[in-house]
RNA sequence: GGGCCGCUAGCUCAGCUGGUAGAGCAACGCCCUUUUAAGGCGUGGGUCGAUGGUUCGAACCCAUCGCGGCUCACCA
């Protein structure tokens, strides 16, 4: 890309270099930051040296001094550099841009206006930058670039930095709290032959050497699974997980997932583990065990509410599935009532959801209510218990009722954020719930499980009885970030990229346009052609290019426009640059000289 | 994938019922040794997201496409 502020920058870097100054020194090393010194200085210590290194954000420039406003790590610190300090090197100083990255040293004093100032008494260029920074006083707003050029997002926004400072005290608390506990942190593989854990589409991808496809995790569960199998009885894994489906606010393909597995523990187990693990970050983070998050108050005192599924549908879809015995159409018929009395009343209320064939099962139709009339309502924190056995294929049953697991989701904000249970470990009972997902999977459920039989000769090995504990962190983050956005939990979220904006065959041609400006020139040069011929066509643009100004390359296109519009028959002029620019697409390489002769050959 | 909204200078934004593209910041030149989004005077900078169409004339109207945001669906 080519700007006046670039080109002016390029042209600085050059005269810099022929002055003998490098603008990228191999080092220099700051011994103080911003906020450290002003700290220290705040009761005017006698005499300070600091050396301080930092992107210049503002500039304020004198005739022979000026102040520049340095960021680094820790914040802002101003340095005031005039020519009497700096003599020969005060003419650098001078052309400082906003942006430039910069080292200095010098003593600390406070202006007439109070600040607490470097006088610079020596500095140098670490890296000049080429490109400007966004406006000083708006920052950059636009989405689209904050996400796409996340650095420059970064330079200028501070509370993103903060966002990004509390996702990692978060994760910190994390491992602190559950290392504390004397879990082992594990690895587990990110390529898996046989995706498992979660029903979900996973990206696919091809090993060369050993000619087999490889599926990214989509959960590290049945390898964690494995290691308690093994023996080692408290392990967990803080990582990335990967997700081939939409992009929205509250999803991104790749994620990440705190898996915690602990033997001889249960869902019980883990809902304590859950609680604890949340209120401490609450209280680390944010130093408090009350929360706000879009408007909304959270407390994440413990114990946190707790509601069995079924008690959830009766109270916030008002249908109690107890009354159903089982009865699959019935059920789905009073849903599909209560939906059409919901959107009476408001528009808002989605359409029914397609469970509507024949041979529907009574537990998904219980899942579709909770998803669509209760999960929104649950603003917690909340842990919903007792999930059907047939959505859980992993889960162990409820002794008590079979047709249950004992299994948990924590809710806030309508969301959920975390997923645990008793770990199945009968491997007869995993293996038929592996050939249930099988069948599903192949009447065409995507996201329907894979059959594992190492997964199974592992639980043949015998698995002691275990809690397993799932919880996203980015939507965590967003809890503690007070956003509505995973994408702001996210340094670097997923993106379409842009496309070129012409095909490559147009290249040509649109470049030679380009290189005499712009649509009225378009017009102008054909014109031109037909009534002065190649050469004087070529004089006039060469005549137009000469001009500096763009005023006056307007004017001279504008004389030959008008005159164009004086002619009858001006108006098909541009149904000849339509034919022209088919007749060129095809051509290859054209200099500017062909591309005139061609286009004369054209219209003539 | 559907719906709604957006895309104008490096950045933040104006631009009326269609009539030769604007401001502030940034940049460039000059002045200025205590500024705080410094100030003053002057100058340059645009494929108005792209492509077609309607029109004497399009940033503006229409169509298609691209990208983004929100939302619904999908999905945890």
């Amino acid at each position: 890309m080519s700007t006046p502020e670039r080109n002016s920058r390029l042209q600085k870097l050059k005269s810099l270099r022929e002055k003998g100054i490098n603008p990228y020194p191999n080092r220099f090393t700051p011994e103080d930051y911003s906020a450290d010194i002003l700290e220290k200085f705040k009761d005017d210590a006698p005499e300070m040296n600091v050396k301080i290194a930092g992107r210049v954000m503002l500039v304020r420039n004198f005739g022979k001094a000026g102040f520049c406003t340095i960021k680094d790590s820790k914040g802002t610190i101003q340095v005031y550099g005039s020519k009497e300090e700096l003599g020969e090197n005060f003419n650098v100083f001078k052309k400082l841009d906003a942006g430039d990255i910069i080292g200095a040293s010098g003593i600390l004093f406070r202006t007439q206006k109070g600040e607490i100032t470097v006088n610079v008494k020596d500095f140098q260029i670490l890296a000049k930058a080429i490109m400007p920074l966004p406006e000083k006083f708006h920052g950059l707003t636009d989405t689209e670039m904050r996400y796409r050029q996340r650095y420059t997002d970064l330079i200028v926004n501070d509370e993103i930095k903060d966002s990004f400072l509390i996702r990692a005290q978060i994760i910190r608390s994390i491992r602190e709290q559950l290392n504390a506990k004397d879990f082992i942190e594990v690895e587990t593989p990110v390529l898996q032959q046989i995706p498992g854990g979660a029903n979900a589409r996973p990206f696919e991808t091809y090993h060369n050497a050993l000619k087999i496809p490889l599926f990214l995790r989509i959960a590290p569960e049945l390898y964690l699974k494995r290691l308690i199998v093994g023996g080692m009885e408290k392990v967990y894994e803080l990582s990335r997980v990967f997700r081939n489906e939409g992009i929205s606010t509250r999803h991104n393909p790749e994620f990440t997932l705190l898996e915690v597995y602990q033997a001889y523990s249960d869902f019980n187990g883990m809902l304590e583990l859950t609680e604890e693990l949340v209120n401490n970050i609450a209280k680390q983070v944010s130093g408090s065990e009350e929360i706000e998050y879009q408007g909304k108050k959270y407390s994440f005192k413990c114990p946190f509410k707790r509601m069995t599924l079924t008690d959830a549908v009766k109270e916030y879809a008002g249908i109690d599935i107890t009354k159903y015995k089982e009865d699959a159409q019935s059920l789905l018929k009073d849903f599909h009532k209560k939906l059409a009395e919901l959107k009476d009343k408001n528009d808002d209320v989605e359409d029914k959801p397609e469970t509507a064939n024949d041979n529907v099962n009574f537990w998904k139709v219980v899942n579709d209510i909770f998803e669509v009339l209760v999960e929104d309502k649950l603003e917690g924190p909340i842990f919903i218990t007792h999930y059907p056995s047939e959505t859980s294929a992993l889960a162990k049953q409820d002794p008590e009722a079979p047709e249950y697991v004992e299994r948990f989701e924590l809710f806030i904000s309508g969301r959920e954020h975390a997923n645990a249970y008793s770990e199945l470990n009968d491997p007869v009972k995993q293996k038929e719930n592996f050939e249930k997902q099988v069948k599903a999977k192949a009447s065409g459920d995507d996201e329907a499980m894979y059959m594992d039989e190492d997964y199974v000769n592992a639980l043949e090995m015998g698995m002691p009885p275990t809690g397993g504990l799932g919880i996203g962190i980015d939507r965590l983050v967003m809890m503690f970030i007070d956003s509505p956005s995973i994408r702001d939990t996210i340094l670097f979220p997923q993106m379409k990229p842009k496309k070129p904006m012409q095909p490559e065959k147009w290249k040509n041609v649109i470049d030679a346009i380009n290189k005499v400006s712009n649509k009225f020139t378009e017009l102008a040069v054909i014109q031109s052609l037909k009534q002065n011929g190649v050469e004087a066509t070529q004089e006039v643009i060469d005549e137009i290019m000469d001009k500096t100004s763009k005023k006056e390359k307007y004017n001279l296109i504008n004389t030959l426009v008008t005159s164009i519009l004086e002619e009858p028959g001006g108006s098909t002029i541009s149904d000849k640059l339509n034919k022209v620019m088919k007749e060129l697409s095809s051509e290859q390489d054209l200099n500017k000289t062909d591309f005139l002769k061609k286009i004369k050959s054209i219209i003539e």
